[in-house]
DNA sequence: AACGCAGTTGTACTCTGAGAAACAAGATCG
DNA sequence: CGATCTTGTTTCTCAGAGTACAACTGCGTT
């Protein structure tokens, strides 16, 4: 490897690969199959599939000698989220969002770019939006999405944007950088950002941003509905709710804006 | 290393070391911390971390330079959980399970010697039992741990009991085998086991194992209560809910019994 | 300015982890 | 029913990845 000054251990990268692999697959995965996905070789692939059921975060299954993902991940992942201090904060604003409105409320964070559920209190009603923890969100078309983005440097925008293609989920999903860049400018304008079913048919969304000590966005919170019940009409008073919640976290996390 | 054939990949094995500190930390963690943790130098201890942000396990904060777990570990749960099909099935019945009986329900399996939760349904009630997913229950103490290795084999349960210390958490926690196994007999008999304010003051359980094709207990169901409301009168009426919950369950995942 | 302590980088040696190839055990097929 | 794939597993050996050591940087304290 010439040049390329790498500070990292091949072997735990493709370990970790591994992993993501077993996460993602749709049932379980053979040796064969990861040497091939890695371009290793069989045995190199049977070692790091060894250690991993090792540690927890594979298991083999018995009969067919397979492998599947471990709930090593799953114990790993709750702590993670338990010692999150920002969930631990808007908790208890999240639930109130979803009494206050009756729709379902999320709280997302950008990580690796892209808009991660941390925390969600779904609705009670019988129709309503369902979002997992963990699960990413479209920058370009979500409401959470669009509220993480909207106050990020020019550059950062054309850098996530650039990242994916900017997917056409529905016929109002905006797929131009031309399009969505002045939109995101009065997202900043208005604090809050909208979804009007441009993620799914149907669907609407109010979200604000989250911030902490210095002003810069931590994290979006929102709201998620069906259209029936989310109107245009109602659209501003949905907002005005999300963006005081927001600002009432924003406080808790040491933003005196 | 004389004898001891060991077909593990050590670097990976101390990176995944890494992301389970990273993981149960307080906050975040420095170089030197998991240096001296894992007996391994600092540049190590960096290359490995250096590895996990390369791939978004770990993140490092721009400020301090230390790091901190990263959202990748909670995105690969997701779909870890995603994919478990006992939970697809589970999930309906958990539900019900939580209006018939009004107190929270929880599904738990047998992992790396624990029990873990991988789904609930919360009750409704203002006062009620809070668990959540990912986290460990103990073996000895709570009525899902109780019934998950009830039915595993005398030298199976001698292991389980003996890796943790049996730990007393209430007054009425069963802390010696010779007390434990008489008691997991008749859980075997009766079909399900009962915690009765062995693992936290104030709150009832009652767990029965949900089993796969071939008889072998995969999972279990239960439900948890404060002792106001789950009297011990009220043991057996919940005891047959469950009872019949898990054999539903049970038949869905093609045991036969 | 000197110190201490953190994370980071350069380097040389060594033991680890990679691939090749052979093995065991089931499936599949003619 | 034996031949032949195709799995996962094991053994062997050598290059080089990964390690420890030590030097460096940058920040906060003394």
């Amino acid at each position: 490897m010439p040049g390329k000054t790498n500070y990292e251990v091949r072997s735990l990268a493709r370990g970790l690969d591994v992993l993501a692999m077993l996460a993602e697959a749709e049932g379980t995965v053979g040796v064969t199959e990861v040497a091939e996905s890695l371009s290793v070789d069989k045995s190199t692939a049977f070692r790091l599939l060894n250690t991993l059921v090792g540690q927890g975060f594979a298991v083999q299954d018995e009969d067919s000698r397979r492998y599947r993902a471990g709930l090593r991940i799953v114990q790993l992942s709750r702590r993670v989220l338990d010692r999150t201090e920002l969930r631990a904060v808007a908790r208890p604003w999240l639930k109130q969002l979803q009494r206050t409105t009756g729709e379902s409320s999320h709280l997302a964070v950008l990580a690796q770019g892209q808009a991660i559920y941390v925390d969600k209190e779904d609705s009670d009603a019988g129709l309503n939006v369902n979002t997992e923890i963990g699960r990413p969100a479209a920058l370009h078309c979500s409401a959470i999405g669009k509220a993480l983005i909207a106050e990020l440097s020019p550059e950062e925008i054309e850098a996530f944007l650039s990242r994916e293609a900017m997917a056409r989920y529905t016929p109002r999903t905006m797929t131009a950088p031309r399009e969505l860049v002045p939109h995101l400018e009065s997202i900043r304008e208005q604090g809050y950002a909208v979804d009007d079913e441009e993620f799914e048919p149907g669907v609407r969304c109010v979200a604000a941003p989250i911030r902490g000590p210095g002003g810069r966005v931590k994290a979006a919170i929102g709201v998620s509905g069906p259209s029936v019940r989310v109107t245009l009409e109602r659209i501003p008073e949905l907002a005005a709710t999300v963006v005081d919640t927001a600002a009432r976290i924003s406080q808790l996390l040491g933003y005196s804006g």
